[in-house]
Formats: C-alpha cells, sequence, structure tokens
DNA sequence: GTCTATACAGGGATAGAC
DNA sequence: GTCTATCCCTGTATAGAC
C-alpha cells in the first residue's frame, strides 16, 4: 500500500505506517514520521488534522486498496469451493506483496484507535464472503452454521498463516493448498 | 487472573491488566496504575524495576494461570477428538471467566514488548496440542500436514469467537459444539 | 513500605518567518 | 507549503521524609 507515496501526505502516511509495523504505535512519533518522511514536524499539520487522524487516514487507505487488489484478483468461478480458493488466494498473495501493511492492520486491529474507526481491514471483504457462504448453504455444500462462526474459520487462521510467513517461516505451495483444503474442510458439510 | 489480589504487587499487576484491557496501552501510565491500584505512584517502583517490567510480569503470571486452568481441566480421554473438544472448551471455558485476562493478552500479542518477552500466551499449552496432533497422525485420524498449519486452526478461530462473545454476540450451546466440530474437520483426514 | 515532591526527558501541537 | 523555534503538558523515575 502507498508504496510509492508522491504527495507529501501520502509520504507521510507511509512512513506512519512503517514506523507502526516495524516498532509499534509507541514509537510514531510526530517526530519519527516527520524524520522518516523527509519533512519537518510542524508540517505534519498541515496535511493531516492531528497524529490520530493521520493514523485512522492510513487505516482507511489501506482498508480500501485491499479491498480493491482481493476483489481484482477474484474473478468469478463456477463452484463454491473455487471461489473459496481464489478468495483465500487473493488475501494471501495481497499481504504478501506488502508485509508492512499488514503489521499494521494487525496492531492498529488491537489499538483501541480502532474502536474510533470501526469495522476490520476486511469490512467490505466481508460482505464477499457472506455471499460465498449464502451461496453455498443453498446449495447444500456449506454447513448451515451462523455466517459469523463460519467466518472464524477463514480470516484468523488466513492472518495467521502470513503472520508465521512474515516471521521467517517457509512451506511449499503443497502445504498452502492443503492448508486451503483443510480450512474449507470446516465449512463444508 | 489476579482476581483477589493481595499483595501491593499483586494490586498493581491486576490494575495495570484492567487499564490495558480496556483502554489500552497508552493509557496504561504510571499514575493511571498507581491510582487504580489505590497507592502512590512512587510505590509502584519498590515492587517492580520498571513499567515495562511490571507490564511482563503480568503477561508471564498469565501465562501460567491459563496453563493452568486449562490443564486441570483436561483430563485425559479415550479418543483423539475427544481430548480436541476437551482442550477447546477448557481454552473457552478459561477465558471465559476472566475477560480481562483475555483482553490483556490479545494486546500483549500485538505489542512490541511480546518480542522481547517471547512466547505466545499458549505457549505451554502448545506442546499438548502438538502431542494430540501426534497421536493423532499416528492413528491416521488426522492429516498429515505441519503440526504449526494445524494450529491454525486451533487457536485463532477460538480467540476470534471468544472476541466476539465478550463483544456481546450470543450463541446457543449447539453452536458453540457445531464450532468446535466444524475446526475439528480441519484437522480430521 | 509508603508517601509527597520533584527532576528530567520526550511528545503533541502551534507561531511566525521565509 | 515548508521550515525553525518554542510552548505546554504528560510520563517515567528518583529522592528523601515519615
Amino acid at each position: 500500500m502507498l508504496t510509492t507515496p508522491i504527495t507529501t501526505a501520502d509520504k507521510l502516511m507511509r512512513a506512519a505506517m512503517e514506523i507502526v509495523a516495524t516498532d509499534g504505535f509507541a514509537a510514531a512519533t510526530t517526530a519519527a514520521i516527520a524524520r522518516k518522511a523527509g519533512v519537518a514536524e510542524g508540517t505534519l499539520y498541515r496535511h493531516h488534522k492531528s497524529k490520530d487522524a493521520l493514523l485512522i487516514a492510513v487505516y482507511r487507505a489501506l482498508k480500501a486498496e485491499v479491498f480493491e487488489h482481493v476483489i481484482a484478483a477474484n474473478q468469478d468461478s463456477d463452484t463454491v469451493r473455487d471461489r473459496y480458493q481464489h478468495l483465500w488466494r487473493g488475501v494471501w498473495d495481497t499481504y504478501q506483496a506488502d508485509p508492512v501493511a499488514f503489521a499494521f492492520a494487525q496492531r492498529f486491529g488491537e489499538n483501541p484507535l480502532s474502536q474510533q474507526e470501526g469495522g476490520s481491514a476486511h469490512e467490505a471483504i466481508v460482505s464477499y464472503v457472506a455471499q460465498m457462504i449464502a451461496d453455498g448453504q443453498a446449495q447444500g455444500v456449506i454447513r448451515p452454521l451462523p455466517s459469523d462462526i463460519l467466518m472464524t474459520f477463514f480470516f484468523p487462521p488466513l492472518m495467521s498463516l502470513l503472520k508465521q510467513a512474515f516471521a521467517g517461516r517457509i512451506w511449499t505451495e503443497a502445504d498452502i493448498d492443503a492448508a486451503i483444503e483443510a480450512s474449507w474442510q470446516a465449512w463444508a458439510t
């Protein structure tokens, strides 16, 4: 996300995202953000109302971009099972391409700021998943469980695997495919 | 955890845990912790070397207590499937009994302090789960996948469901049992 | 052991020149 | 729009009396 920031506002957002991703929120001081962005501290306030507003703006941009990438990569498929796999890979590939965005999203979710922002990083994608679940249940291939329960077998394991991957764990492509199949079995009738 | 703190050191730990759980790490200032514990700010440093040391002590105590509760509730069962269900319920019940401990553990995991501490809240339980996986694979009832992949279908969904439960979501007992069964299917051959 | 008072550093935000 | 300089506040930690 924002991998090639052009405007000063973007540079500040990228800088804030990187600091939070690597060293946490406590390290994301206005001085550190401005320094990494290559501008003076006062300049930050010409582009963002406050530090918190800047961080929330980062999260909003991230949400929008993740949604865009995942949906773009998600051409419609015939079976629900195929749609499942494509969506899983879409999220996986999107975050693989930007580990910094991933780490920021994880930390932001456990920060009180997220309460005042509301909605997860996958807010928009959730409705796609919900539709998939509804279709699968109508066809009788997905268990008749509440969708919020089923969702917990999709995003959380996926995020956990990404976290391990960024920590240096390497799996084979066959392992990844097997993981997708295993997680699908939590849904399948 | 530390639900009835007696010593001053315990009172400080419980106070810190509650503040982090409800308002995040940024709100856990030495002044706020001391105030909630009912002691003076300077007293904090008679019982803990620094604020960070206090927070890490909280995490260690939490890990130990969660391990103790879960293992105590986990009498050996005949089948791997039964052991799975008992362990799942053990973690669920333990955190249900102390939402504050749960929220603290979640936040701590996304805080840089956790890197210098190392190991997740379920570090000790992980070896139990690993043994269960090994047994199940030997018996041919669990997929021959790397155990770190299989683990992601156990803890992350469970934590996610707990989080939703604390946010006010209510499921029937049948839903919970069905969720356990669904998650088991991600492991089962 | 606990308190009050305080030293010291660092962070958010603004003023005003350029 | 960007910079430098600075204000004000808060936070961590310590000193020293009781």
